[in-house]
DNA sequence: TTGAAAGCGCTAACAG
DNA sequence: CTGTTAGCGCTTTCAA
């Protein structure tokens, strides 16, 4: 238990040849010709001693750290984060990378965010992946353009970074092709009062989905809330005391899953039994309630692994060369699933 | 635009000095004596250039890299990992150094985990944070002894890595005095059928912190379910139709809170309002069920964003010197705080 | 087939 | 007060 750490040096000496040999063998250099018997002594003699590959050093000389930074604003927050954490993490390592994480407050600053950018460049990362919570138009610290990057969540706003994004819009149109399969023709929707851009469009697909299928979309009752059970509730109990007889839909889309929890509970006041006398299907929030609920939610499920493990490929594709700037006009998009769980059965039929 | 990366012999030129000046002023080496003058020049040529040190380098030169591994066993698959990521993410920021963040299946074989360890040692990480969901004793990769180390979450086995635990004791601890402040005298246990210690554990501390009331412990009716909503409600509706009358419990702890959203369930089902008839409260679970149900639940948080920043905070302290080895046997334990919220409230008034 | 040697960008003795 | 210089551990010409 002598020198406490042993480097490329000391393979070559166990080894009984030079240093360039025992980086040849180990680093598998495709030009170099080198013995096998060679090659299995410095093999061994690496293991024998433990050696390990000091990455900073490489990286110095080879100018390539092999790490991507990932800046996650505000994140880390949520509940979603860790799977697009994971998704990035797994493609990443996959591939020979690692993820150098950083937080960044999205309500502070620029500046703040350019500092937590230039943490991640001071440390030299090959590439960055930008994250975001709400998926609209995002402002980028400036020096992120010195290196390759990939937004996740969201778009930028005028420059030219690539993005990756979910299919909200593949979604909607899942979720109201379940209830028409289903044999829905009434159907009300629940809003997310908060004026965001996304929330707006679900309406839009929702509508024109109901259009296409030769329903009258602009005729849906719609109500919104605040996106918490409560406003859920409230809204499910507008709509489904509107009126009653036939013009009372039959079934809700719901913009998120608390906003669904709500309206059970809304349903189940007015004596609506789910699925029985009303379906519900929910969108893009929490797993976690949609399982729990009673019946469990049919509801369409965010594809935040995919795009992480996504934006990491296209990084990891830019950094090592490839051009990624046709993308930056036109996000990749990735699918959105419906999970059929207990909500959503046929309509009763026609009021006798 | 010619030189695309400048380094500090760029700005020892523009600044008309040498490289150590440079390298003293930046650094605010201490025992460095440079003129006010000097200084200034030196700092407004970096800025002028857009200088960047060049971590890699510097931690070549000075064998610190300024990075903590966070290896995460499972952690990202769950809401909370977020929270501990966070956590340890703003204490490390605050202290100057980053986070190398990797996944590691806990399932799979010990040699998988060591080669993720191996991955961050190989980058000369400072110190790594090892992190767990289930507050129970871990198996760790040998290759992690080599460099500082802290758990979160969990204990080691006989290792003597320092941990850093949540108070759950502390946590039912406060839950039932809330409840006992509230007038209950009898309540009952929903329990988590998995058979794992931290569970078991719960119960005994519930039942003597019964027993330290004045009450019987012992004699508090538990049932126990799966850890998931139709657990808890077919547990609660065992334990409330167990017998009428005066022995009824008034007040239902829960081993978590989506047992606690099923016992709401049950509750309703069997007529009991809640908390008029029934007072309930979670544990540890999920913020985001325990605020969405009606009445939001009283519910113990676990600390995960404390956990984090704590256990980093630990790790800092080791890597840069202190001796935590009086820790390993003890482990650092964070409280859990009772978020008190609409579902508990006094019991009704003895039966007629 | 193998080895010697020149740096990657930076810090820290040691000299002035 | 400031500058020279020797590496940190590794890759990669270039030469043998």
């Amino acid at each position: 238990m002598g020198s406490r750490i042993i480097g490329i040096k000391d393979v070559a000496v166990a080894a009984g040849v030079s240093v360039t040999t025992v980086s040849h063998v180990l680093n598998d250099v495709p030009y170099a010709r080198v013995s096998p018997e060679t090659r299995n002594k410095v093999r061994s003699a690496a293991e024998q001693l433990g050696y390990r590959p000091n990455r900073q050093a490489q990286a110095l000389r080879t100018q390539r750290t092999g790490m991507l930074g990932l800046v996650c604003e505000d994140i880390a927050t949520t509940p979603h984060a860790g799977r697009i954490i994971l998704g990035a993490e797994e493609a990443a390592k996959a591939r020979g990378y690692n993820l150098l994480i950083i937080n960044t407050p999205g309500s502070r600053s620029v500046d703040s965010r350019q500092a937590d950018v230039g943490a991640l460049l001071n440390r030299r990362v090959d590439g960055i992946l930008y994250a975001t919570m709400h998926h609209r138009k995002v402002e980028l610290p400036a020096a992120m353009r010195s290196v390759p990057a990939v937004l996740v969540g969201s778009e930028a706003g005028e420059s030219e970074v690539p993005a990756v994004i979910p299919d909200e819009e593949g979604g909607v149109r899942d979720a109201v092709q379940a209830l028409l399969d289903a044999g829905h023709t009434r159907m009300g929707f629940i809003h997310n009062a908060d004026d965001v851009p996304q929330n707006r469009q679900l309406l839009q697909v929702f509508r024109a989905t109901l259009d296409e299928a030769g329903l009258d979309g602009g005729a849906a009752p719609v109500e919104s809330g605040v996106p918490e059970a409560h406003g859920g509730y409230e809204a499910a109990r507008r709509i489904l005391s509107r009126k009653d007889g036939a013009d009372m839909p039959t079934a809700l889309f719901c913009c998120n899953d608390r906003m669904a929890m709500g309206a059970y509970r809304g349903a189940a006041e007015l004596g609506l039994a789910i699925p029985g006398d009303l379906s519900v299907v929910g969108f893009a929030d929490q797993e976690l309630i949609a399982e729990s609920l009673h019946p469990a939610l049919t509801t369409v499920e965010l594809p935040h692994y995919g795009m992480g493990a996504r934006a990491a490929g296209l990084l990891i594709d830019a950094v090592e060369g490839t051009d990624l700037s046709l993308m930056a006009a036109h996000p990749a998009t990735v699918g959105c699933t419906l999970v059929a769980r207990g909500s959503v059965t046929a309509p009763r039929g026609p009021a006798t």
